[in-house]
Order: C-alpha cells, then structure tokens, then sequence
DNA sequence: ACTAACTCTGACAACGTTGTCCAACTCTTC
DNA sequence: GAAGAGTTGGACAACGTTGTCAGAGTTAGT
C-alpha cells in the first residue's frame, strides 16, 4: 500500500480509502491510484485490516468429522450463511475428542474469530467463559454444551425416536429391539428415552436385554443383533439408534431368514433403493447448520446480551418399507 | 500483552519471551508472568502474531461441494494433513460456479493463506499468477488448472473408464452406453476418452447415439437411458459417468424388464447393498487430498521452485455383481 | 473582500504482536 | 578489583492497515 501510495503520488490514507471505496476522493485522483494499484497487483491484507478493525468476518466450525455424511450438509449449510454474511469459515474435525474440540475452539479464538459453531465432543465447555465474555459469540449444533449456559440448536430426538417406535408398536410389534450409541453421548441417551417412552405410553414392558448402548462399530452392532435374534422370544423388530447401526443392521437382516421390522435414527442416501426400502427418522441437517448460523449471526449483529436460546427442530419419520412390516408370527 | 506486561511489572518483550517459551526468561519472572497472564485471561492474539512473522498458518481449500459423498472425505484428509503440520484450514465451495471459485480464492489470498488447494470450477486461473509469485503455494486437485502451470493432483479418469468399460467386453458385452457429465469439465471428457480407448482397443464400434454427455440432473439421465434402452439394438450395458449417473441409473435399471449390466465411476456407500451390488471404478478420494496437502506443505518449505509436479493417482476396478451381468440375448 | 462552509488530502497514532539491538547486571578469572 | 563473558530485561521499530484530526484548497454567501 505504502509503494502504491508512492506511485501514485498520494498519502497512504487517500490509496486506503480508494481501496475501500470511501467517498471525498476526486475522480481523478482515484484514476493514479488505481493505475498504480494495477500496475503493481496491489491486493488488500486482510488480515491487517481485520487488526485495526477488530472484527475478522470470519467464524470457525467444530464439528465431530467433516467426512461424515450427516455432517456435511451442516456444515455446508452454514458455509452458505456465512458467504451471505460476507464471513470466511474455518472448519476443523474433532474426531469425538475433546481435546481436540477444545484444541480447535482455542486455535480459532487465537485468530479471533467473530463466532464459533460447535458440535461438542465434551461435555465440558467451561473452557470458553473467558472466549463467550470477550465477545466470541458461540453457538452448539447438534448436541448441548457442557456446564455452560449458551445458544443451542438441536433435533428433537427424543421425540423422533419415540414417533419411530410408535410407528412399529402401530404395525404391531411388541417386542422391540433398541441399539443405541455410547451413552455418553448426549443424543444417543435422548434417543433411549424415546424409546423408553413410545414403550411406556404403548403400555408395553422393556425387557433389558432389549437394547444396548456402545461404539456402533460393525462388530458390536453385529453381536447385539445377534443376541437380540436369538433365544425363544426374539424381537419382531429393532429401532436403530443411528446411521452406522442402521447400515450394519441392514446388512445382517437381509440374510436372516424371518422378516424383522427397522427403523433407523438419521437418513442416508439410497434408502430408498435398498430392499426393503428403510424407514428412517429424518434429521433435518442442513436446517440444523443453517439455523445455528442465522442465530450467530444475529448475536453479532447486537443480539449479544440477550438469554441464551434453545431451539429444537422435529425429525421426520420417513415411512418406506422396512418400518412396515409386520411382527413375524 | 500490555496489561499482563504492566501487571507482572516486566517489559512488553519479556511477556512475548514467556508465552513463546523463548530462553533467557528467570524462573522466577516467568512464573510472575504466568500469574499475570492466568489472572487476566489472556490470550495470545495469532492474527497480530502473525501479521509480524508474515505466515498465517492456515490453508484454503476451495471445492465444489462441502456436501458432497466424494469431496468430503477429501476435504478432511487436507485438514488431517494441515493438522499435522500446524495449520488452520479454511474451506469454501464453489458450486461449479468460476466465478464464486474466483472470489473465493482471492478471499483466501487476502487473508493471506500459506496455501490454497483447489478442486476447480472455472478453466483460466490466469487470476492466480500474481498470488503465486507473491509465495501463495498452490495446488490443483482432481481436475487441472486452466492456461497455468501448476502442481496438481488428478485421478487417472482415462484409465479408470477404460478399465471399467473393458470389462464390461470382457463380459462379453459389445453395445456398450456410456453417460457422462457435461464435455466442458475436464474428468468427465476424460472419462469419455477412456470409453472411447476401451472400445477401440477391443475393436469395437461406437455409434453416437450410445454416449451423452450434459448435465447428470435424475430428468437428463433417466431421458437419456429411455432412449439407450429403447429402439431394435439396445445397448446391454452402461458405464455410468459419474456417481449422480450411476444412482438414477440403478432405480431405472430396477424397473427395466431386461437384465442391464452397469459399471459406475464413482463409489458410494452401500452400493454393495443394492440388488445387483454395484460394480464400480472407485477414486481415492482421501487419497487425492492427502496427496494434494502434503505437495503443498513439501512447497512450503522449501521446494517452492521446483518445477510443477503433475501426480496421477490410479482408480481401482471393484467388481460387485452389476458389472458382471452378461448381454442379454 | 472577508468569512463560513465545504471538499479533499495526508500526517500520525493505533491495532497486538515479534525481531533487533543495546543496557544492566551477575559471574568468572586473572 | 578490573576485564571479559554470559545472562536477563526492555526500548523501539516494524508488520499493513484504518480512524482521527487538522490543514489546505475551493466555493458560496454576505
């Protein structure tokens, strides 16, 4: 800037506010300094600007793993917020640990970004009082934070899950199989409780080895399918807790020989076309991603004394087969 | 820094030394110096940091889609790679749209990203020759940069269809379709000449009415299929261009009286789930990613002037059943 | 012709760090 | 106790911008 302002025969400040289409600068003078902005390939560093002006346009994304397929729409969902915003996004995986979530939220704040969007991983975030109160506005997806009070935006899952189960108990299943994730795991315990509830207001009981909460590794879901399938009184249908549980079990019931219900938490692509077509609570991702951005951006356009909000969008049962069929006899 | 240096009465430089864990500091002015910094929470700002040592420490990565089931995995083995060297990634997806592909990138190179990592929309990236010899390290992924000399990193598109549609002869096949994205983008106009090459090779003829190539919207592709499948000498297997292609190929194949073979570019979960299992030529995705990072951290540091690296990785053959349907009589 | 108001321009400080360099102090060693 | 070496600390400029303010020049009104 100082050499265009030189060659320009200008102040530094007249080139600067050229730059920044400024008004007070003659017609004629914004011609030099163009002319020596082209002829030098003169471009802004924002990142000087964004020192002096104290505001970054710039917000960082945590999320559990970038390459998930229900996390990406999300986080394309607040890409698209934060482009309309005029803000550039940072985005980093946490991988389910919460030092890295909490290695990535202090990385970003260190460049002060303008707001953070995070998936937790922990269940901690005390960590960033100091970060909320000087100014970082933070919003949590998808699960709640940890000992903290802040905005969140979260899928009803309880409540979804029990609209699924309901579902079976309304094709006449009683005996229902529940494999959930770890219990840590905020959404997977909510989604027990739905399962819990649908059972309780069919008035049905919950024999406990039913269902079972634990990584969704292929071989686990593998052996708790296997047991839930088994004995005298096998279920007549399974309620998968998540995306991973409903593939694996998927692939295991296609080769059992008696028909058996499912449901599964979270929709994929080619649902449709598998067969039995699965039916699916529905997650509504991108809602997620950009209701969660709306809400940052708000707070920094002044909102950021008001109380924290909870918002919680409905899942959507998506009836298409594997849901409906009936209890085997 | 000025307060913590004025409260733990040392000078500004001291509490630079500290919180660089610099040598040269007593013991003892440390700890008075970590009192300080503890008891006004602060926190080093990298932006200003940075704008001294003039290297952000981030990356950019500029793709087509955040969302998509081929570019996400992708772009997390960037941000892996970025990790492990100590970067920040910043991500932007250009909807195939140069223009916004054109903002991006620029918006990243005010910032002053280390590096950019491109997946491109556009075909001149002229624009970015005043970036480049400004020391932005720049590497092209899946498709090459237009009318400029850069590093890249490609899949062997050519190859992998000629594979693909080999062995489809091999089966015993000789009306072979072929869909494909639109000629403009460069893999899709490579795939088409790896069809070609297969076809040739084998001695075979292709008759113009066996490819298309335009966009993979489901209504274009289905049109297409109609009238590949229709007439007195239909073809009696598709290589599907891309994994758009290949999916509302399978739900029309589905329905088809006629058994159709189909070899796809592209994997995608759960394709060996579909009645047939899907048989397709897979790209490493993470591959290309991880590939792509580490030539622009090996730039980085150091090999900036060596001569642009052109790195072609191959696409491996996965055969699940479709692929392997013979003619039908 | 004088003042008032307005337009345009640039000097300077500031943002929050780090690199450079020098001063002061503490040890050795003779 | 003086000289030399080593250690510790801080003043200052710089990175590349923008905000503030005041000065210079122009126009308009009396």
């Amino acid at each position: 800037m100082k050499d265009v302002a030189a060659r320009a025969g200008v102040g530094l400040k007249t080139v600067s506010r050229v730059v920044n289409e400024e008004p007070g600068v003659t017609p004629d003078t914004v011609a030099r300094v163009q002319a020596a902005i082209d002829a030098l390939g003169f471009r802004r560093n924002d990142s000087a600007r964004l020192l002096r002006t104290r505001r970054t346009a710039s917000v960082g994304l945590v999320l559990e793993d970038l390459a998930d397929p229900f996390y990406a729409p999300l986080s394309r969902a607040v890409e698209d917020v934060a482009r309309a915003n005029g803000a550039l996004l940072f985005t980093g995986s946490s991988a389910e640990d919460p030092r890295r979530e909490q290695e990535l939220v202090l990385a970003f704040c260190a460049r002060r970004v303008d707001g953070l969007i995070v998936v937790p991983a922990g269940d901690d975030h005390r960590y960033l009082i100091p970060e909320i109160e000087a100014g970082v506005a933070t919003v949590f997806v998808d699960r709640p934070a940890g000992r903290i009070d802040a905005d969140m935006v979260l899928t009803d899952n309880a409540g979804g899950t029990r609209d699924g189960v309901a579902h079976l108990i309304a094709h006449g299943h009683r005996r229902i199989g529940f494999i959930g994730d770890q219990p840590g795991i905020h959404t997977a315990a909510e989604r027990l409780r739905g399962y819990r509830e649908a059972m309780a207001d069919a008035g049905l009981p919950i024999r406990p080895e039913w269902y079972s909460m634990g990584p969704t590794n292929p071989e686990r879901v593998r052996a708790v399918l296997a047991s839930l399938l088994s004995g005298p009184e096998p279920v007549t249908a399974l309620f998968a807790g998540n995306n991973r549980v409903t593939v694996t079990a998927v692939r295991v019931l296609s080769h059992h020989p008696r028909p058996v219900a499912l449901v599964g938490f979270d929709d994929f692509e080619l649902a449709d076309l598998l067969d039995p077509p699965v039916t699916v609570v529905a997650q509504d991702s991108p809602g997620l991603g950009r209701s969660a951005a709306q809400l940052l951006f708000r707070r920094l356009e002044g909102g950021a004394d008001a109380a924290p909000e909870r918002l919680e969008l409905p899942a959507r049962l998506i009836a298409r087969g594997s849901g409906e069929i009936p209890p085997a006899p």
